[in-house]
DNA sequence: CAACTTCCTGAGAACGCTTGCACGCTAGGC
DNA sequence: GCCTAGCGTGCAAGCGTTCTCAGGAAGTTG
């Protein structure tokens, strides 16, 4: 770890945002007014009807290996590709998959995505995604849906919805499956926040600490449903040790002001011995206040995050990991076979494992 | 910081990856049978003709008052949405946005999703994600060009293709937009890699440093663009410098081994002094490295990295600045005009500004 | 009052695909 | 040799929109 800190000196090395439309040394972009060829074009060339294409290129058994040679030869001549757009207006499938995200800048939403996409390409999905950060956009899907006609299913990623918007998204008229995320009666893959959260605390305790605080990001729609477990967890290791309840301290959004928040936590008149809090990446930010305010961690005051993001490790940062990427896979896998087989279990569950991983960033207080 | 490391001890909370379909205490899914509101069920419950209704829906003038009050409300009445499929088979506008990503769980990435999206969703456009990972997905991507009458566009993230790729982009019948990559002639949006790869190394020289080594991503496909160019700017400061050239050092994929082949860099006889590093995400991993050879930074050796990634200010890493979430708003905007307007400049360039951040990771060599 | 324009509306032909149905042809059973 | 079965194929009817075009009502002008 570096210590100390310099002055940030900042040099702009370009001219800010020019807009260059510079000498084209190569050839411009050909206009892009050649039709693409349709399945009449292949059926001419293979001298058979389109509906033989149809059923060569879908991979029906009817229909004879010479015809079937002919019509893929003539594809691939043509490099022809079936309009989605077509064949899911006969169908009712269109082939894509919406995800309904927080954010997509987040290393969770990230590495949930990831998995995802490696699964459904698999099944010749595509991953379709609305991203609803603020509550105005988060209502106005919810009012209009878009994704009504445009999907096959949903997938909703760690949203603590509403009953009423859980019902909206049961009329929906496709499976909606909820990642990160429990709910009963409905396809979820998730894993145990409550168990991870008491763990985190216990460990805590066990050490010998007594004033712990529980650490959040404060949202305009009230806590996640992973943050809301985590901290029930918390409280009721506390409750089963005995011990006062946690502070609970909820840090406003944007990085200065969540810097500032958690500095306040240590000018306490009894400050806390230690923190939990929601998600590494807050735990982080904890770490940047406490350096400024030249607290040591974890001499003055013990860490615990949530998530096992890659930089808890270098940061030895005590955390509950869980995998992101697997959260994906595993939706994946669900959201095609319920996709595919309209009998399947409407409910499946699937919780994940989450691991305990101490680091130095926990010690016994007053070491 | 935190120092010393604490033995990962590991628990396993919950059984691992139990499949529960539990009892349902909430009433099921509805099954998904009812049929969507088509355009002629609003014509019959507004008393008007399908033709009216779709020229009311899509704000056309030459619609009475009355009519369109009467469409309106019918259309609101049945929650009607329009079917993408049927109306892009006629007007050959798919309404989404390909965005071909080498991966989704980066945090640049993710930024410039976020950005991309907030702008497209602005203009009524969908993000298609078609993350191509590996080799062979790539191979796959260019030959069967899956987007290709899936997207009305496609944007390109970061990818250094080929000339043959570039021009089988070119012949896609469809706007590309290059992100995080310059390519003369066709729509780009970048920062200058080679400025800010030089401003770095100036900066190490201007400390005093004279073996440089360059620490980079091996993947299986070359250097990436960005990658490549911020070599080339190290390179550049080094030569103008008239020292000796730098030590370029490959490093591969996966944590595991990165961890491993950084520390051999501290093994060589002749030891470099300082440290530029691709992006902030290697130069933590580099940290984490020295951190476990005992190896003090900045005292035996500077390291600087590239993008200002959340946590390089807590890590007091000296960085180069770009912001990738402006990168992709940019980008958005480029492409919803590219779309919009036909004769728009057929090959926009927009240049975003860097900015150096020096930070307590750097110093004089030998201090 | 006729002729012309303007405004609004609806009929109907696409768009590119899937699929039910019917047709012809070969093969097998009596 | 006739009937039936089965296989491979093509015809044509949609799927839910958009859009051209024609036509009717109303308003304007000479």
């Amino acid at each position: 770890m570096v210590s100390g800190s310099a002055p940030t000196c900042e040099i702009t090395l370009s001219r800010s945002c020019r807009s260059v439309s510079g000498p084209c040394y190569v050839p411009a972009m050909p206009i892009p007014d050649q039709r693409y060829p349709t399945m009449a074009d292949v059926a001419e060339r293979a001298g058979v009807s389109v509906s033989t294409v149809s059923r060569t290129l879908r991979g029906m058994s009817t229909v004879s290996p010479e015809a079937r040679l002919r019509v893929e030869q003539a594809a691939r001549d043509l490099e022809f590709v079936v309009s989605r757009q077509a064949s899911s207006l006969v169908t009712g499938r269109t082939g894509n998959v919406a995800v309904l995200a927080p954010t997509l800048s987040s290393w969770f939403v990230g590495c949930v995505l990831q998995g995802l996409s490696t699964q459904l390409s698999g099944a010749g999905l595509d991953l379709l995604i609305y991203p609803v950060a603020e509550l105005a956009e988060r209502k106005a899907f919810f009012e209009r849906l878009p994704a009504r006609r445009n999907a096959d299913a949903l997938m909703v990623l760690s949203f603590d919805l509403t009953e009423e918007e859980t019902a909206r998204l049961d009329g929906l008229g496709m499976p909606v499956v909820y990642v990160s995320r429990k709910v009963e009666g409905r396809p979820s893959v998730y894993v145990d926040d409550v168990a991870g959260g008491r763990t985190a605390t216990r460990h805590l305790l066990t050490l010998g600490h007594r004033r712990i605080a529980y650490l959040c990001g404060r949202r305009s729609d009230g806590f996640t449903y992973s943050s809301r477990q985590r901290r029930t967890g918390c409280l009721q290791a506390l409750a089963e040790a005995g011990t006062e309840p946690a502070l609970v301290r909820e840090v406003p959004h944007g990085r200065r002001a969540a810097l500032e928040a958690i500095g306040d936590l240590t000018t306490l008149s009894d400050p806390p011995t230690a923190v939990f809090a929601e998600t590494d990446e807050l735990a982080l930010d904890l770490l940047t206040a406490l350096r400024e305010a030249r607290i040591q961690v974890p001499d003055q005051l013990s860490v615990s995050g949530f998530d096992d993001h890659p930089v808890a490790e270098w940061a030895g940062l005590t955390t509950v990991a869980q995998d992101p990427v697997s959260l994906g896979t595993v939706a994946g896998g669900l959201v095609t076979e319920l996709i595919a087989d309209p009998d399947a279990d409407p409910a499946p569950h699937r919780e994940l494992p989450l691991r305990f991983i101490p680091r130095a960033s926990t010690v016994s207080p007053g070491r």
